[in-house]
DNA sequence: TAGCTTTCTTAAGATACCTTAACTTTTTTC
DNA sequence: GAAAAAAGTTAAGGTATCTTAAGAAAGCTA
């Protein structure tokens, strides 16, 4: 059946009895999403935490300037929101895009709170998953700060080889905080050598 | 007494019967940091997550050229440590240092399981700690990939206006990510106009 | 399969930010 | 309170990255 990926994600940081996993399971909500449709808008309300079940999606800001910088991507077995303003019920300052054609379950801010109240072990599995996040995001901080572009596209490269795979040059420009321009200008480069 | 200030951090977001706070209290360990002092190096096992009682921290990376990034400050009533390296016990990849002279209270890693087990409210405190901690890094992300040195520093100053007051140009330079000497230069353009 | 749109590449000129180094001011130490 | 150390400033020259623009390649739609 198409919950068992998330099932199993759940069962890497808690244990649940059957009751527990039907309890949960009749709280979210199955969504399909075609390719380039926006999951959510700038200036909508975030209702959703999102888990890929299959295909790939990106979250992303844009400034003033039309600008855009990739906060994440999404694949398999991954979840996406914007946590902000899932959070907090705030308008969104991102997009979310799906980059394929893919299948999310959706669980509501409603929902959790429900979910928090009878299965409080969901406390610790989201717990475990914002330390996951925060850590990662620390360490992507420390290196935009320290590294070059082509130090840290090496290191996408290393980290994230299904990312790599999965979208364009563009967008992983945008994750790394450079221009598409320079990017081809460091994977000449590098070929050169 | 020198732990209303946790008690009431803890209050923030979950209630404790007496008992409880009890309980945590006898977990953690009361010490004094005298400024400079490192209460963390790197490669390190870091075994505490630190509250700051009075005071103020700063937590740092540096790189092989000697490059100092900052990762964050802690002034009072905020949580400090080497997150990844606190939850699986790996050697540190920053330092930790005091810039005032503190009063901290430490939190093993032993006794944060201790206390999730025989309260487990503490995880749903945690949770909201760690969403916070990543909501925060998340938009620091978005201002390093979309603003320019100067509207970073222009955030920095609304935004942490007391961190603006306790700390070196030096070390908000390192925060932004830019040299002192750059900082020197948005500074003198600043007032100029 | 052709035409349209988007992505990728290349290159020239521009700009944000860095490096070095010398000097001034502030803070720390004895 | 003097000497030493650290932080902050200034300026010149350098480098990483951006902007613009045009052409080539790839992906989408009819």
């Amino acid at each position: 059946m198409s919950q068992d990926l998330i099932l199993k994600n759940i069962a890497k940081h808690i244990d649940l009895d059957k009751e527990e996993e039907t309890f949960f399971l009749s709280l979210i909500k199955n969504k399909e999403v075609d390719k380039k449709t926006l999951l959510l808008k700038e200036g909508q309300i975030c209702k959703y935490i999102n888990f890929v079940n299959t295909g790939a999606l990106r979250a992303f800001h844009v400034d003033k300037t039309d600008k855009e910088a990739t906060i994440m991507f999404a694949l398999q077995d991954w979840w996406i929101t914007d946590m902000y303003c899932f959070l907090n019920a705030k308008p969104a300052m991102v997009y979310i895009e799906a980059i394929e054609d893919s299948n999310i379950l959706q669980l509501s801010k409603e929902n959790l709170e429900k979910l928090y109240i009878k299965v409080p072990k969901f406390e610790r599995f989201f717990r475990i998953l914002m330390q996951n996040a925060y850590t990662r995001e620390q360490l992507r901080i420390i290196e935009n700060l320290t590294l070059t572009a082509e130090q840290r596209y090496e290191h996408f490269l290393l980290k994230y080889p299904r990312f790599a795979k999965a979208v364009s040059q563009k967008q992983i420009a945008s994750y790394l905080g450079i221009t598409p321009e320079f990017l081809s200008a460091i994977r000449k480069n590098k070929t050169k050598r």
